[in-house]
DNA sequence: CATCAGGGCCCTG
DNA sequence: CAGGGCCCTGAT
């Protein structure tokens, strides 16, 4: 077991985000796997980072209401960090300065929308993560059951990541790729990683080469992000389907259904089995325009909310655990 | 017990 | 462009 590191709070600030803004929908996604990482409690949300070559604790206070947004942000850390170049990372990874206005304007009352919308208005997409680490995630998910994808990443973090302690939490932190590029395949699968070693293994050397740009994917169009994405070996459309929406903010990306959650759609939306993924493109597309990925992340997610209170018997069956 | 299909992707033919 | 193979795990 690595020896956890206690990181000292280094300083507090308050950030600014657009409004409206639900804190706690925006920092925790019921439908997303859990996670050593982050810790998400009710207007408090703790996650690691991995900054400038040294990892960093974060706190999110929520201190002020949907309407009127303020959130106080802690630091934590061994060294002192660039607050001038921290702050505008932690600003994109919250996705801070969206405006949704539109999006709350035209569905407000539309049939699907109007319950989500009432009761999760101001809930955002958020990067929470570097890509690499990121990508690293949907590796894991693929082809895989949600215990077995906990299992991979958990392992991950025990052998190559940081343990860490602030504010009274302890969190496993992501690993420099560079780190896993040198280790032999072997070791990776003896994690139980199975095939996707080797495609971990090519993720991290594609980016300790550097040969992937963060900063300039966020500024490219959907369709550039997505010929970038593609290019990543192991990453594929139905990970680039998650990462044009969740990483990069593009409201309208909705190409893609995966089986599980067609079967899922086909009774949330028509009460049927099964309806072709065709089918539901065209109707959200047709339904939600350039808002469509929004606006089923805000269907799916409040189906989740939901199944956090009571039983949903339909969707145990179709959630493989 | 054996078999099989996954919360995909790559590679081959 | 279709389909086989891949690590494991849980379902049957």
């Amino acid at each position: 077991m690595p020896k956890i590191l206690k990181l000292p709070k280094l300083f507090s600030t308050m950030l600014v985000s657009t409004s409206p803004f639900n804190f706690d929908a925006t920092m925790h996604k019921p439908s997303h796997f859990p996670s050593s990482d982050n810790i998400w409690e009710k207007g408090r949300y703790w996650i690691t980072m991995v900054w400038q070559r040294q990892t960093v604790g974060l706190k999110l206070e929520n201190k002020g209401t949907v309407a009127r947004p303020k959130i106080e942000l802690s630091v934590h850390s061994l060294k002192p960090v660039n607050k001038e170049e921290l702050l505008p990372e932690i600003e994109w990874r919250f996705n801070l300065k969206t405006d949704l206005s539109e999006f709350y304007r035209k569905f407000k009352d539309d049939k699907y929308l109007k319950e989500p919308i009432k009761k999760w208005k101001g809930m955002r997409p958020v990067a929470a993560n570097f890509l690499y680490e990121t990508l690293i995630i949907y590796i894991v998910l693929q082809n895989a059951t949600v215990r077995r994808t906990v299992q991979m990443l958990e392992n991950l973090f025990d052998s190559f990541g940081q343990k860490v302690e602030f504010d009274g939490k302890i969190l496993s932190a992501f690993w420099d790729a560079k780190k896993l590029d040198k280790i032999p395949e072997q070791k990776l699968r003896d994690l139980k990683l199975g095939y996707r070693a080797k495609t971990i293994k090519k993720l991290s050397s594609q980016f300790s080469e550097g040969k992937i740009y963060e900063l300039t994917m966020r500024k490219m169009t959907k369709d550039e992000v997505r010929k970038e994405a593609l290019k990543i070996y192991g990453i594929g459309p139905a990970s680039v389907e998650y990462l044009l929406f969740e990483d990069f903010y593009h409201y309208d990306a909705f190409d893609t259904v995966p089986p599980w959650e067609q079967k899922i759609y086909s009774k949330l939306l028509y009460n049927k089995k099964l309806v072709s993924a065709d089918k539901i493109l065209r109707d959200m597309h047709k339904r939600y325009g350039k808002w469509s990925k929004l606006a089923i992340h805000y269907i799916w997610e409040d189906l989740f909310w939901k199944r956090k209170t009571r039983r949903i018997d339909w969707l145990e069956k179709e959630i493989r655990l």
